[in-house]
DNA sequence: TTTTTTTTGTTAATATATTAATTATCCACC
DNA sequence: GGTGGATAATTAATATATTAACAAAAAAAA
């Protein structure tokens, strides 16, 4: 049997221990939940994503997902309309309150991102990021290609 | 605005989103959560900790152990026994149909991991490794250092 | 020895996630 | 132009997690 606390789920659920409290301490400033806030943090990139889109990007499970924009929406940070073109798609818009928030919250998690940024050198980021994506995009290839739904038309 | 999909957090999120689900469905067939099985995992190691020592090495929060401890009461797999030496301490034992079911799961585990292991090289790991303990340290250091608990007397 | 502090575990209230099944719409084909 | 299959979103049922506050025992201090 191998070493527990030095298996890779278990490094990177570490790491991520580590690592997350700090950023939810700022999210909870703005009354966000993290998974709330990578909603937003997608709209903000690109408003008006369909919901399996954000799904995908923000890795929130569909099903959550319907419950994470509805609180959102109750906020008054977010609104949903069906697409004109499809009416099977809900997109998701922010509202202005919604992209106001983006000012507010982006300085503070750049600032802590910036912190963390400075424990590894260039060269260990450039490593790591490679190293986790050749294991995401391998491991689901063991059950599937991974083929990121981006919501647009084919 | 620095880069959604290659941030640290997201990076480390799509591996174990890629990684987790091969595991989970080995645990299922034993009608094990992940969570479950991680406590398992340390008592097969070492057994009878405290539910404290079992907390900080399964990484899971002592109130949500709690609950998984007690569902797997209910199965019949472990029992909690206080310690005669420190009646606040509540220790976790085995029953012989938890200890029993190491060997069955042990090996699919360990055959999904080999898998995974090939995914990158030695020095890869190594290197991984050392990066993801000097986050976890670090990030740790932010709120305080990182001290396991290991349940013993100092 | 009494009081205070710390540690360990727990509960209660709330929020959230997961899994499987369901609805509505669209698309492709005959 | 209707039927079968796919896709997008949702619901329902269940399980689980989170946060803060609490209780009990032990250790430390007064």
């Amino acid at each position: 049997m191998r070493n527990f606390d030095q298996s890779l789920p278990m490094l990177l659920y570490r790491a991520l221990n580590a690592l997350m409290p700090e950023f939810r301490a700022i999210f909870r400033q703005f009354g966000l939940t993290e998974r709330q806030w990578r909603v937003l943090r997608v709209l903000w990139e690109e408003d008006g994503r369909p919901l399996l889109a954000l799904a995908d990007r923000t890795l929130i499970p569909a099903p959550s997902l319907i419950g994470v924009i509805d609180r959102l929406r109750k906020e008054g940070l977010v609104e949903r309309r069906r697409s004109p073109t499809d009416r099977r798609v809900v997109q998701v818009w922010l509202t202005d309150r919604g992209r106001a928030l983006q000012a507010e919250v982006t300085p503070l998690v750049d600032g802590a991102y910036a912190v963390f940024e400075g424990f590894l050198a260039p060269e260990e980021w450039r490593a790591l990021t490679a190293m986790m994506e050749k294991v995401a995009c391998r491991a689901n290839g063991v059950a599937g290609p991974y083929a990121p739904n981006t919501g647009d038309k084919k």
